[in-house]
DNA sequence: ATGTAC
C-alpha cells in the first residue's frame, strides 16, 4: 500500500473516544472497524494512511468483532501499528505475519531501583556513559553474549528461565514477565539457518529504530494503591528498556512473508494488499509461523533479560553496590508485537479461543485475570508505556474495559506522526542530543540519524494517548515516569 | 523494525 494521502472514507462516533468505519464501507469487509482516540487525535490519525489499514485488516478471514486500532494508531507494514485483531481458528481464521509486525516480540519492561533522583544527580553523566559502552547498540552489533547452535535452540523453546539459570536473573524476572518469559509451542525447527546465524551473538544487543534504554525518575502517582503494589514512588528512580528480537526475529518475519505468498490462492481467499500475506492459523504454514513466531519471541524476552543484566552491572560497579542492595527488581516486562491464542467474548456472551494479533498493541489485563503474576491480582496487569525520547513514559494497570471493548490490549506508545524521513529533514541543521541536554536529558547515541528520527517531535504527545486509554476503561493511569538519560542505537 | 538491497 502507498504512504500517500490521508483516510477521506466513514468515521462515525459512536461513543465517547469510539470511532467506528462501518462494514459498508467497503464490500470486501468483514467486520467494523473501530479506533480509540480523542477529537484531536483522531485529527491527526486520519491525515495517515492508518485508517484505511484498519479497512484491510477488517477483510481477513475469522476475524471477530472488529479490526481495531488504539490512539497510537499509524502506518505500518499491512496492519497499522496500534492495531489489535482477534480470528477464530475454527472459521478459517488467519495468522500474519504483517499483524505481528517485524520485530517479533518487542516489548518494554520496567525496572525500579530503591534510587532517588538526589542519589544520582551527581553521577548521571558517568552513569549513562557506562551504560552506553557496555550496551552494545545499534544496527547489526554484536553483544557480549555469544550462543554455540545448540544452546540458541535451547534458549528459542525455553525462553528467559534458560539465561536465568546461567546466572543472568533470578527467579523473578521470569514470574514478572508476561507468559513467564516464554511462549508454548515455540518450535526452534521451524526458525531458519539464516535467523538462527543472525541471532547467535545479537541476544543481550539494543538495536536501533526507537529502541533504547532510559534513566528516568517517577515524577507523578497517579493511583496510590497500584503503585504501592507496583513498588513505585515519586522521586525514584527507574530503568526502561525497550527492544525486540533483534536480526532474528526479523528473519523469521521475511522468511514467512515468503511462504504465506501463495497461501490466498491455495486456500481461496483474497486479501486488499500484498503485505498481508497470512495463512489459516489451522494450515501447515499458520502452524510452522507460530512456531517459528513463539520461539523468536523467547528470544525477544532473553533479550531484554541479558539487557537487564548488564544494566544492573553498570549500576553495580557505579553505585558500588551489588544490584539487589539497589532494589533493581523487575516491575513488569510487556510484549507489544505478537500474536497469542486467549479466550475472549466474541459477542453475544460466546467465549472462544481467538488468535490475538497486537501490534504495537500491549496487553492490558484486568484485576483478577488468571494470567498475571498473585502480586498484581488486585490492581491489574502494568501496562507499559514507552513516550518518545524526551517524553514521558507511563505506566498502567490493565482495567475490566479491555475485555470489553479491545480484547484485552491497549495502546503501545506515543505513536509516530512523522515519517523517519520526515523527521530528519526537520533535524538539518541541529543537535538533538544539545537540545535534549538543555532539558536535562543526557543522550547518547551511535550517530546523529537515529537521533533525528526518533526526536519527540516526531511522535504524538503520549500524555494525550494514555488519556483516552484511560477514559476508555482500558488501563488506568498509575505513574508517570521522565526520562533523565537515554541510550540510543 | 532490519547486516535499511543477496
Amino acid at each position: 500500500m502507498a504512504k500517500t494521502g490521508g483516510y477521506e472514507g466513514p468515521l462515525e462516533q459512536v461513543a465517547p473516544c469510539q470511532w467506528r468505519i462501518p462494514k459498508t464501507y467497503r464490500a470486501d469487509m468483514r467486520v467494523d472497524g473501530l479506533i480509540f482516540a480523542d477529537d484531536a487525535l483522531i485529527g491527526q490519525i486520519k491525515k495517515d494512511q492508518g485508517p484505511e489499514q484498519v479497512v484491510n485488516v477488517a477483510t481477513l478471514p475469522g476475524i471477530q468483532k472488529a479490526s481495531l486500532a488504539m490512539p497510537d494508531i499509524h502506518w505500518g507494514y499491512g496492519f497499522c501499528i496500534g492495531g489489535v485483531a482477534a480470528t477464530d481458528p475454527e472459521q478459517g481464521g488467519v495468522i500474519s505475519p504483517g499483524g505481528v509486525g517485524y520485530d517479533i516480540n518487542c516489548g518494554v519492561r520496567l525496572l525500579r531501583t530503591n534510587l532517588e533522583w538526589a542519589d544520582i544527580k551527581d553521577r548521571i553523566r558517568p552513569l549513562v556513559d557506562q551504560l552506553f559502552r557496555d550496551i552494545p547498540t545499534g544496527v547489526g552489533q554484536r553483544g557480549a553474549f555469544s550462543f554455540s547452535k545448540p544452546e540458541l535452540i535451547r534458549l528459542l523453546g525455553e525462553g528467559v528461565s534458560f539465561v536465568v539459570d546461567k546466572g543472568y536473573g533470578v527467579a523473578r524476572d521470569i514470574e514478572f514477565a508476561e507468559a513467564g518469559g516464554r511462549l508454548d509451542g515455540a518450535d526452534p525447527g521451524r526458525v531458519s539457518e539464516r535467523a538462527i546465524l543472525r541471532g547467535a551473538d545479537q541476544c543481550g544487543t539494543l538495536g536501533s529504530g526507537n529502541h533504547f534504554l532510559e534513566v528516568q525518575v517517577v515524577d507523578r502517582i497517579v493511583d496510590a494503591t497500584a503503585a504501592e503494589v507496583m513498588g513505585l514512588r515519586e522521586g525514584q528512580v527507574t530503568v526502561l528498556i525497550h527492544s525486540g528480537s533483534r536480526g532474528l526475529g526479523y528473519q523469521v518475519c521475511d522468511d514467512y512473508l515468503g511462504v504465506f505468498k501463495n497461501a490466498p490462492k491455495k486456500y481461496g481467499f483474497e486479501l486488499p494488499d500484498w503485505q498481508l500475506a497470512c495463512a489459516p492459523v489451522r494450515s501447515p504454514e499458520g502452524q510452522d509461523y507460530l512456531g517459528a513466531m513463539r520461539a523468536a519471541a523467547n528470544y525477544a524476552w532473553c533479550n531484554r533479560q541479558l539487557l537487564t543484566h548488564q544494566a544492573r552491572e553498570v549500576f553495580a560497579r557505579i553505585f558500588g553496590k551489588p544490584w539487589e542492595a539497589l532494589g533493581m527488581d523487575l516491575v513488569y516486562d510487556v510484549a507489544h508485537n505478537i500474536a497469542k491464542f486467549e479466550d475472549h467474548d466474541v459477542g453475544g456472551g460466546v467465549q472462544k479461543q481467538v488468535c490475538v494479533h497486537r501490534k504495537g498493541a500491549t496487553r492490558a489485563f484486568p484485576p483478577g485475570h488468571p494470567e498475571i503474576p498473585e502480586a498484581y491480582a488486585q490492581v491489574g496487569q502494568p501496562v507499559i508505556i514507552p513516550g518518545s525520547m524526551g517524553t514521558a513514559s507511563w505506566v498502567l494497570a490493565g482495567q475490566p474495559g479491555s475485555m470489553i471493548h479491545s480484547f484485552g490490549t491497549s495502546c503501545h506508545g506515543a505513536g509516530r506522526m512523522m515519517s523517519r524521513t520526515a523527521a530528519i529533514r526537520l533535524a538539518e541543521g541541529r543537535r538533538i542530543d544539545k537540545e535534549l541536554d538543555a532539558i536535562g536529558i543526557i543522550a547518547r547515541a551511535r550517530g546523529h540519524k537515529g537521533l533525528a528520527e526518533e526526536q519527540p517531535a516526531a511522535y504524538k504527545d503520549v500524555d494525550l494517548v494514555v488519556d483516552v486509554v484511560d477514559k476508555v476503561g482500558i488501563s488506568k493511569k498509575v505513574a508517570r515516569l521522565r526520562p533523565v538519560g537515554v541510550i540510543k542505537g
